[in-house]
DNA sequence: GGTGTGACCAGCT
DNA sequence: AAGCTGGCCACAC
C-alpha cells in the first residue's frame, strides 16, 4: 500500500459531520513529518476512483487551506457548511470539538 | 536520477 | 509576532 492509499483509507473513514488535519492523517500512517504529502494528495485525490471527502481535512488550526483545488469558489466551505459546520473568515468554528483524530478513533 | 514543487507542521530566531 | 528552516515523500520535467 502506498503512502496515497494510506492517505486515502483515513479520508475515506471520516465520519459525517466531522473534520480532520493533514497533520493528524500523517501522523496515524506513521509517517508524522509528512503532512504536505497528504495536502498533495488530496490535491490529487479527485484522479482516485473513490469520492474523498477533501473537504474535511482542513490544517491544524481549522483553517480551509485547500478551498482553491475544489474548481469552485467556497465549495468547500458549502460542502462543511451543509454538514453542519459554521465557517467564519475560511475558519471552521468549533475545530476541536468538531476534529476527529484517526490516531485516536481508529485505535492505531 | 537530480531538481523543484507542494492543501503542512514544529521549532527556532 | 512574524519570518525562516528543515523534514517529509510522490510526482513531473
Amino acid at each position: 500500500m502506498n503512502f496515497f492509499e494510506q492517505v486515502y483509507a483515513i479520508a475515506l473513514k471520516i465520519p459525517h459531520g466531522r473534520v480532520t488535519s493533514y497533520g493528524a492523517i500523517a501522523a496515524a500512517i506513521g509517517s508524522k513529518g509528512s503532512s504536505r504529502m497528504v495536502g498533495y494528495a488530496m490535491a490529487e485525490s479527485h484522479h482516485h476512483e473513490n469520492r474523498i471527502p477533501a473537504h474535511r481535512v482542513v490544517n491544524r488550526n481549522g483553517i480551509l487551506t485547500g478551498k482553491h483545488h475544489f474548481g469552485i469558489e467556497n465549495e468547500m466551505q458549502k460542502r462543511l457548511e451543509s454538514e453542519g459546520h459554521i465557517i467564519v473568515d475560511d475558519k471552521i468554528k468549533g475545530f476541536s470539538e468538531a476534529f476527529w483524530d484517526p490516531m485516536t478513533e481508529l485505535g492505531l
